[in-house]
DNA sequence: GTGAAAGCGCTAACAG
DNA sequence: CTGTTAGCGCTTTCAC
């Protein structure tokens, strides 16, 4: 048992709990307690003893007891309605990030569309093993809201209208109109846009403040808002490219530029434009908002919304929010910039 | 006190605990745990009224007390190299719906490329308060392996090689041989290739499957493979844009066809092509792999490795292993199957 | 079928 | 600065 490479005879069945660090280090649970979190006074010496004894022992905390005794569980959740979208994995990589770097875990919830709404609000959310709530995107009615916040725990929103909670976001109307105005400033006058579905104005009420932005500047520049160029699609490129398709099929009355609420829906709109022979910008401008990193290849010019460091905030907010340091619990507003390329030019006269 | 919508003046302060079931209900906290877990008999006169009074008091257990008390914590560990490409969200869209099926919480841990790749091995993953972990295209090398594998529970492995581990994927060679068989059999010989990136191996081992597939399919052909036509991109849509674009600019030496490691590479490969005045399938074939959504746009003809259902199969393995239910740890192939669209089609004459 | 009681492993007063 | 001592809220033998 001398030539075996692994430490000792006994580090086999049972990991070694707080009292086995304890005895090895010759103090009590209470000191290796403290040397561990570093909560409370403890002298340099037992300090030492026991970090020296808690890692020869692979000795780690376990959290099943820790938060049971504390209260505090170090894990937050996170609850979006997709995963598997860009916009909601470039906040939940955000969120993992800060997360990962505070030294918290992050449990996912995970609605899939609707499918799991009811069951992760009522049966998930509230096993009281989160310190803290982010939401994504999730415009949850007043009392799916209040079932949220019956946990007792900051909650936190991003990118969606949460009333009643502190959110992060961009400025939806400020982004719409910017984007439209870059175009009205380049001559077109002839604009549509491309907007969210609909359907789902639980998930997309942000598609809503874009589309009033724009049909602000429209109206600011005295130009008309066509119905038949207002496309709904459901913030996919394959369905933005088949309505855009469609709508340019007439050549006597298309637009000369679009405006896309997402740059996914943005760059559908270019391929069908070069689909049909027409060039961009030459005969169609596009302008969408995201820095979506499909849009490189096309050119696409974009607003960038800084999904990820939207959930980067999100985690701060929370945090200090649980470190009691919290200020008003305010909402924010992400400042969103311009990435000028090449799908937006002047109108064709 | 009366006039007040909500139920009772002492539900404020503190939750529920299993104790106020149990008085309320007339029975021992025993019969209540047993009552609610449905382990264990109990009576259903007893049972009916122990959930009444938990109905009734909003009770809900304390999963850190609950754990603590039994050593399991219905949670499970997901862990990624990223969360913001499609393959990861994907599979990850598969693991949660599945877990939240089951009844699992799901903690994710997010290496995000390398750069907590060692705490999350060594400081989140070994806190036990997992039951079981899924890890997602890790080729961890055999130390770090081990230290996944020391938290004494189930592991199983997703799309990539993780020795020691059951692993659910598809047959990378294969399907490689498939895409370029399918190419060569529409009278291609000039075929490259458009692999992933060579110098992030520990992630993309897979793209080598599929390129020893590719390789493999040509040699039996006795087609050459012309190290010129075989392309590494990151991956992504952009990157593979401008490197196919590279290859074909010179008229005089380019492939009739290329087979792309991903959906996301073909379709910048097919946009390369029409910048370039090419047309597709005309002069140029493209096949990829994955059923990216966006490949439908692009009319890509591709073969569906089914990401989400290895996360959903995955879920199923590491379920059955908890249950105890689980009959060999051998790896499990997913089959996969062509999507045959527009942009294969006969070689030029 | 049901209750009593002993923990699960750690934290947090409270003394000293 | 450190040890003692209660619990945190639930599960689980072990008797009855």
């Amino acid at each position: 048992m001398a030539a075996d490479g692994r430490a000792h005879d006994d580090d086999a069945v049972n990991p070694p709990r707080l009292q086995d660090v304890a005895d090895r280090a010759g103090v009590s649970t209470a000191t290796v307690s403290r040397a561990l979190s570093g909560k409370g006074h403890v002298s340099s010496r037992a300090r030492a003893r026991v970090q020296q004894a808690a890692h020869e022992l692979g000795f780690v905390v376990s959290y099943h007891a820790s938060s049971l005794a504390s209260g505090r569980s170090r894990n937050i959740g996170v609850v979006l309605p997709y995963v598997d979208r860009w916009y909601f994995s470039t906040v939940l990589e955000g969120v993992s990030a800060a997360l990962t770097e505070a030294g918290y875990d992050l449990a996912l919830y995970n609605f899939q569309g609707d499918r799991y709404r009811e069951t992760v609000l009522t049966d998930f959310l509230l096993r009281k093993r989160l310190d803290a709530a982010v939401a994504v995107a999730l415009p949850l009615d007043p009392a799916e809201t209040d079932q949220l916040l019956s946990g007792g725990i900051p909650v936190v929103g991003v990118g969606g209208p949460l009333t009643g909670v502190p959110t992060i976001s961009i400025d939806e109307a400020d982004v719409g109109r910017r984007a439209t105005e870059h175009l009205i400033h380049l001559g077109h006058r002839r604009i549509g846009h491309l907007g969210g579905e609909e359907e789902q104005p639980r998930y997309f009420a942000m598609s809503s403040g874009r589309r009033a932005g724009y049909e602000q500047a429209m109206a600011q520049a005295g130009l008309p808002v066509e119905p038949a160029w207002s496309l709904i699609a459901d913030y996919s490129f394959t369905d933005a490219y088949q309505r855009v398709k469609n709508l340019l099929a007439d050549p006597a009355d298309r637009p000369t530029a679009i405006f896309s609420a997402s740059d996914e829906m943005g760059a559908g709109a270019i391929l069908a434009a070069r689909d049909l022979g027409l060039t961009v910008p030459g005969d169609l401008s596009v302008i969408g908002i995201d820095a979506h990193p499909l849009g490189e290849a096309f050119g696409l010019t974009t607003i960038d919304q800084q999904a990820r460091q939207q959930g980067v905030r999100a985690v701060g907010r929370v945090l200090e929010q649980l470190a009691g340091t919290a200020g008003e619990p305010t909402d924010e507003i992400i400042p969103a910039h311009f990435v000028v390329r090449s799908s937006t030019g002047p109108a064709p006269a």
